[in-house]
DNA sequence: CGCATTTCCTGGTAGC
DNA sequence: TGCTACCAGGAAATGC
């Protein structure tokens, strides 16, 4: 599952290659729909570059002759997305191919089984279309989030801090295998109301967001199944995840076992010994 | 507005 | 072997 590992993985990868390339063409192999809505507006123009904001890959498109741009080309890979240079033999899952100009490779493809994936052209910087987009939080790796202002985004809300980390509105590019990774590092319980988390423990959780998204990025991320790099490797960071994945395991902190439950219809992995949900007192949450 | 629920989609796998 | 049932889940749509 792309998250924000893979996709700098993949943004560092596309961009030499994508960089002031011309789209001559545009490619639609799946029935036109809301996901793949302006598809049509990219073919004529260049890529001015390629940039990530969360899990999205945002590449603003150069007017015609070259002037700022007025189009955008916003990607979301889902779950089972991969882009790779266009080969000769079309995969069954194929959805859209860009046709480029210059050298090899001169074809862009993108393949998406599962279809939860989005390829879609916008007026640039308009994300009407694109709620959790329009309303994304800040970059986890940028310094200039501190965790006076991650507080400040979690005291917006009451709903489990797990729910709340994946709706990318107190923090970008955090999907169910980090969060969870995340959380354990840091000891706090999934369920804990995101307004709960007291301060010193908003500090551990976004230390360990970066602990574990940086480290992350530099195995290229996390391969369970479909995730796959431009050039077709597989992440390495599978091997060193402590939670996600690992349900009845002994905790690497406490040596207890590590358990298994739904949160807002999501699987979640957690240490119950590690991570403590704090009690209500007298209506305020407190620690230990 | 906040929050919960439902929906989309296919490959893999468990069970018979 | 072949069938059915179910599960994985990011974000949008829908319903209070």
């Amino acid at each position: 599952m792309p998250e924000l590992p893979e996709v700098e993985t993949i943004r560092r990868q596309l961009a030499p290659w994508l960089t002031g390339r011309l789209i001559e063409g545009v490619e639609l192999l799946a029935p036109m729909g809301p996901k793949y809505a302006g598809l049509e507006r990219a073919a004529g123009h260049a890529i001015e570059s390629v940039n990530r904001r969360g899990k999205y890959l945002l590449l603003p498109l150069l007017g015609e002759g070259g002037s700022s741009p007025d189009y955008e080309l916003v990607v979301h890979l889902g779950m089972t997305g991969v882009l790779r240079p266009a080969e000769a033999e079309r995969h069954k899952h194929l959805r859209v191919r860009l046709e480029l100009a210059g050298p090899d490779p001169t074809g862009l493809d993108f393949i998406d089984p599962r279809r939860f994936g989005r390829f879609t052209v916008v007026a640039k910087g308009e994300y009407e279309s694109l709620p959790t987009l329009k309303e994304l939080g800040p970059e986890p790796l940028d310094h200039a989030f501190t965790p006076e202002l991650f507080a400040a985004n979690l005291a917006r809300s009451r709903v489990a801090i797990k729910s709340y980390l994946l709706s990318q509105r107190p923090v970008a590019g955090v999907g169910n295998i980090y969060a969870d990774e995340a959380l354990w590092r840091a000891g706090v319980h999934p369920l804990t109301p995101a307004a709960a988390v007291e301060l010193g423990r908003v500090a551990a959780l976004l230390g360990a967001l970066r602990d574990v998204l940086g480290a992350s990025l530099e195995a290229q991320g996390t391969t369970l199944n479909d995730y796959r790099t431009v050039y077709g490797e597989s992440g390495d960071y599978m091997g060193s995840l402590d939670v996600y994945g690992r349900a009845g395991a002994e905790c690497r902190r406490c040596g207890g076992p590590l358990e298994r439950m739904v949160v807002g219809q999501r699987g979640t992995t957690y240490c119950p010994e590690c991570q403590r949900l704090p009690r209500l007192r007298d209506g305020e949450w407190e620690d230990e």
